[in-house]
DNA sequence: TCTGGGGTCCTAGGACCC
DNA sequence: TCTGGGGTCCTAGGACCC
């Protein structure tokens, strides 16, 4: 969200932003670690077998023979027989992704990664607009040079401009998109190349006769309000080429939850197979809370069924929770409480509310230890009055 | 185009409290 | 008393992005 007192600094001074954008990441990656992949059509992609059989990105060379992410790897094998299928590594992928903000980070503290391969850099202060053509093919060479990984770079005096102009030209592009350009250069285009829009905005707009990017800067914002909320209003700022938010370093920090989900080998009616799912989902999930030392109090299960309907089910929990066997039981819980029998094509589990561990491990541990001893306290109290009225003469209530 | 898996943010209704 | 209004939390779903 944009807060106002933000937007009221920032407004005083110009400011000079780039948009750094990795080319076709994951496959750029992979074939700077092997190099025999270079200069050939590939693709990173799941395993067809296990019904995951999509693209996650592909080459420039396959690309050039029609081929596009999302594609399955059925039809894209179809386009290219000996286009060559790499399976993901995430670690790698976050190795690199880390070694390019580091890189970026030798300029200016002012980096603000946004996803595994994207980063905002303000560079006002460095050297501002004079020298931004400069700053930006350094960096763009840089990258090549050291990290074998190609990118393409916008600069503009806002995120929103910098982060359109990034998309202009790749792979290995720069492209400034000044404000004064905005109506020449971004008016004309259909309202879905815009970043924020998607099939569902574009379609509500259509609606309201916005057709091109124009048409929404020109709308009458009460118009836009009724229809399209706050994110209407935003999206009627940024087609006028204003977005006043700044690069903040630490906007990506703070992780809100951590998930994992996976299709099925089939659309599974089996209670069995989905508990044992939800076993290994819960383990992942487990393991990943582990490794970043998080805890979390909201327990989410994702049930998608085999005509692709979503649903979510979830709890918010007493205490934190991270270990396998707490996850894996909240989610059974919710699956059991929920689930209709109806065949399933995909299963998850996250947990989101999420804290550092460090930060709640005494009260954490206090409380637990109040609780227990006081849950300890009531069945015992039950056993001794079962035994004085013989076995189930005592009802528990379920929890 | 018969469609993976990781996320974030927003909205909206209901419960509950003051 | 049959009737207010504001605030916050919880849950579910949707839209979007990479």
């Amino acid at each position: 969200m944009e807060g106002c007192a933000i937007e009221t600094v920032s407004e005083t001074r110009t400011r000079v932003i780039l948009h750094l954008d990795m080319n076709s990441f994951f496959a750029s990656v992979e074939q700077a670690h092997d190099p025999s992949l270079k200069g050939i059509p590939m693709a990173v992609a799941g395993n067809p077998k296990e019904r995951r059989g999509i693209l996650v990105t592909c080459s420039y060379e396959a690309r050039a023979l029609g081929i596009y992410a999302t594609m399955t790897v059925g039809e894209a094998k179809r386009l290219c027989s000996n286009l060559v299928i790499i399976p993901p590594d995430h670690e790698k992928y976050r190795t690199a992704s880390m070694a390019v903000f580091n890189l970026l980070r030798s300029y200016t503290d002012l980096v603000e990664p946004v996803s595994i391969d994207e980063a905002f850099i303000d560079i006002t202060a460095i050297g501002g607009l004079t020298n931004a053509v400069t700053i930006a093919t350094e960096m763009q060479q840089r990258i090549l040079r050291e990290l074998d990984l190609p990118c393409s770079i916008g600069i503009a005096p806002n995120k929103f401009l910098a982060k359109t102009a990034s998309d202009m030209k790749k792979p290995m592009g720069i492209t400034i998109l000044r404000k004064r350009e905005v109506k020449s250069i971004l008016w004309p285009l259909p309202v879905i190349d815009m970043h924020g829009i998607g099939k569902s905005t574009e379609k509500k707009m259509h609606a309201l006769g916005i057709y091109t990017i124009g048409d929404l800067a020109q709308k009458d914002e009460l118009i836009i309000k009724s229809s399209l909320g706050k994110n209407g209003l935003q999206l009627h700022k940024r087609a006028n080429g204003n977005d006043y938010r700044l690069v903040d370093p630490e906007a990506a920090e703070e992780r809100k939850s951590i998930g994992s989900s996976t299709t099925l080998p089939i659309d599974e009616t089996d209670l069995d197979e989905c508990l044992k799912t939800f076993n290994w989902l819960a383990v992942k999930v487990a393991d990943r809370l582990n490794k970043t030392q998080l805890a979390g109090t909201v327990v989410m299960i994702q049930i998608r069924t085999a005509d692709w309907r979503n649903q979510t089910r979830s709890r918010s929990t007493l205490n934190p929770v991270y270990k396998e066997n707490d996850i894996y039981k909240e989610a059974v819980g919710l699956f059991n409480k929920h689930w209709d029998g109806e065949p399933v094509r995909l299963l998850g589990i996250t947990v989101s509310n999420v804290v550092p561990m460090n930060e709640l491990h005494e009260q954490l541990s206090i409380y637990n230890f109040e609780k227990h001893a006081k849950e300890e306290e009531i069945e015992g109290l039950l056993s001794e009055l079962e035994k004085k009225f013989g076995p189930g003469s005592v009802k528990r209530a379920n929890k």
